[in-house]
DNA sequence: TCCCGTCGGTTACTGCGAGTAACATTACCC
DNA sequence: GGGTAATGTTACTCGCAGTAACCGACGGGA
């Protein structure tokens, strides 16, 4: 059951004595796809450094494990991610607009960079990731900035103690709720960004927005 | 950074010639607490052949390889969990009823199983799973069950278009929120399981909720 | 100009653990 | 009691992560 390999699609122009700054970027660029298609487990290193002109030792003399490989690819596609997200949260300040403006920031960086959300929150069958540290951080922070406009908000209506029981893991939800939207999404290629954010929107928005107003769901009395 | 790896914590007493159906329970009840606290890479088939009194080549006698041995424990609790699911189902007929008593059924048994869950959508640091294929099914399963539940909703409402639209990825959405909170609950695990349940529901039961009644949130116009 | 240190690079290994071939031993059933 | 299927073992192979040890070019000083 062992996984093909074919020639990394990466493939750089062999030269000799490179500087290390730009022979980490190649090895990262034939790393990222690799990754992306078969798996951490099914990609070996020395692939990795043949992919780059270069031999596995100098993969370890720079990255000092394959998993601090694989995790060089994973938290550069999770900086990447929260800076698209930051950079359009500083652009909207009322929580709907914020909201909307983030997820559709977050749709279509996934559309631009089907490699790295594969690496990072990869489907079972292409990407998956046994260190999801990065992931995880990623998902941390983006839930941070959602945890915080949620405090702002409950705090101004005067619900402190709300925001502070409840912020951080609805924030959580949220986020998950969006990545799984995104998971759909790869199998369901067709349709448009918007849409996905719209279903996101439509199913959490809603939500977390009458939580900020104070309004809650009770559960049906037990019989 | 290799995992220590300390004497499994299920060790079965040794007997010999012990019925296939048997051993493999025991070899399954040994290899699921080790995945679910160190992870698939780091623990080898021939600890789990110990653990359960017997060695390796017995293991691939009976699951095939290392993935088979963990894909039988994923799948074994997957099984349970939906099986879970499925029979609060039975016991609810109306939307809200039902979809409470299935979140509150999920919390409850994530705690019940803390290792089985920590398999199938471990996090990082513990579980952690590079063939996630089981879970996967897992949360289509559960996924079905809420798309057919809204289907029905939305059929009985005029709404066909919309459900065979919408139903199947806000399922998947909702299921990712709740398992996005189990995650989170994880972390803070002094919490009840009712108040995860009730943070779901917060969060996501009034997106559906509306959606099911035809109400659709409108994002803010472009400026 | 020569020498020397650093940086980019290699060859050639070790070692662990997945997976297997071939063989041994009981239990059961006719 | 003898054949056979199921349970089990020993003793390997092999792929790959990780490393030791060494090599050669370039860029400064002195």
């Amino acid at each position: 059951m062992r996984a093909v390999k074919s020639e990394p699609e990466v493939v750089v122009e062999r030269r000799r004595r490179v500087p290390r700054a730009e022979r980490e970027e190649q090895m990262l660029a034939v790393a990222l796809p690799l990754f992306a298609k078969r798996g951490y487990h099914s990609v070996s290193v020395d692939e990795v450094a043949a992919g780059a002109g270069v031999t596995k030792p100098m993969v370890y003399a720079y990255f000092g494990s394959k998993e601090g490989l694989f995790e060089a690819c994973a938290s550069r596609a999770a900086d990447r991610l929260v800076a698209e997200l930051e950079a359009s949260a500083a652009h909207h300040t009322e929580a709907g607009d914020r909201m909307w403006h983030g997820v559709l920031a977050v749709f279509r960086w996934i559309a631009e960079h089907r490699e790295a959300w594969a690496v990072l929150y990869g489907a079972p069958g292409s990407g998956g990731s046994p260190f999801a540290a990065p992931a995880a951080r990623a998902s941390d922070r983006m839930a941070r900035l959602i945890t915080e406009q949620m405090e702002d908000t409950l705090r101004a209506h005067g619900m402190g103690a709300v925001a502070e029981q409840h912020a951080a893991p609805m924030a959580h939800g949220f986020v998950a709720a969006t990545i799984g939207m995104g998971r759909w999404w790869m199998e369901h290629p067709e349709e448009p960004a918007e849409l996905q954010a719209l279903r996101v929107m439509q199913l959490a928005w809603n939500g977390i927005g009458n939580v900020m107003e104070g309004k809650v769901w009770i559960p049906p009395a037990p019989r």
